[in-house]
DNA sequence: TTTAATTTTCATTATTTTCTGAAAATATAG
DNA sequence: CTATATTTTCAGAAAATAATGAAAATTAAA
């Protein structure tokens, strides 16, 4: 075997150990396997690619595949685009890591922290009008982690709606902040 | 039923409610049911409880609640306490919201981000002295990945170690940032 | 020690989630 | 139309995850 086919070798393993990796990892971020696989192999992928092309490289079946790829579209993360004269479906990722970043981050807001409000507002008024002890103190409890939530969601929307480069600029900030800046202020 | 029965039955419905809700919550965060609803139970709970409490109030076997309690101390959001003269353990949730999410945050930096990024500097030294387009292309969609989950997880750190009023005022001063402040800046 | 209370473990069972594959539906070309 | 390519659906199978409950281990009081 010469170099060049020794590079090629190297590359794919590496890309398939990323997109293995990647799937574990999606596990432990509550995600699919398969979805987050999927995604891995968009996201490295050079073409759009078909329903085949993923079902090939994965081994999965069509249907694995097919509800995978609806999934990540209705996430946003994945277009599907069609090419002229050809009748099959062709994937794309979006590669941007900030706009993919945003993405999540925002999806993640929707499925996570929006209806966690919604129960703790639904709490917090069900009960802001009760006397006795324990009554108020719950009340007071909910009322905390409602409105920390409400801050952490509307920060999120905040930074997810800025420019890449804007978001350097604010992490940059944030990572010069020095704890003895930061006490006693 | 006089009102305070009434009053009683209310708060004890809108707690009921509130465990519930956490736990389907606690579902879409990607965090087992049961141990969501333990975690809401000892929230709201105005005494430590004991394993037994746990399993009568939640329905739930004596082993669902002991790993589940196990789970959520190895998390750091639970802690057991020993009252003297009693061999009870009894548990107790730390109740603070900004200690509770730093916990939480960390927590799942540790175990969402660090082993992404771990996964990823692999795949970048692996394929960083690679000739051939497709292997660069590779390496340098790997890296923008890397780069970033770094910059977030060390940002997140330095969010975590804040104190409550530090956290406010950052979080104010990010709302208050106008996208005409902010654009073409 | 012995005894009783309490915690821990773990094989088994139940539940939930994910995947398969083939049939049905839809779309396009000829 | 008819034939063919492609996508979508979904019942059932497989795999993964969570829960039970009883037995074993541990702890501490008597």
């Amino acid at each position: 075997m010469n170099k060049t086919e020794n590079q090629e070798t190297a590359w794919q393993d590496a890309r398939d150990s990323f997109i293995a990796q990647w799937g574990s990892i999606g596990s432990a971020w509550g995600i699919n396997r398969t979805m987050a696989q999927i995604h891995a192999l968009l996201i490295v992928a050079s073409h759009p690619l078909t329903t085949d092309n993923i079902m090939a490289e994965l081994k999965i079946s069509r249907g694995n595949a097919h509800s995978n790829l609806r999934e990540l579209i209705s996430w946003g993360l994945v277009k599907s685009v069609i090419r002229k004269g050809e009748r099959k479906e062709y994937f794309v990722a979006e590669k941007e890591v900030w706009k993919m970043f945003c993405t999540i981050a925002r999806e993640r807001k929707r499925r996570e922290i929006d209806p966690a409000l919604e129960a703790l507002t639904h709490c917090y008024e069900k009960t802001k009008k009760l006397k006795g002890h324990e009554a108020r103190d719950f009340n007071q409890q909910i009322k905390s982690l409602k409105n920390f939530l409400e801050l952490a969601g509307n920060t999120m929307e905040k930074i997810t709606a800025l420019e890449h480069n804007q978001w350097l600029a604010l992490a940059l900030k944030m990572l010069k902040i020095k704890n003895h800046e930061t006490h006693y202020s």
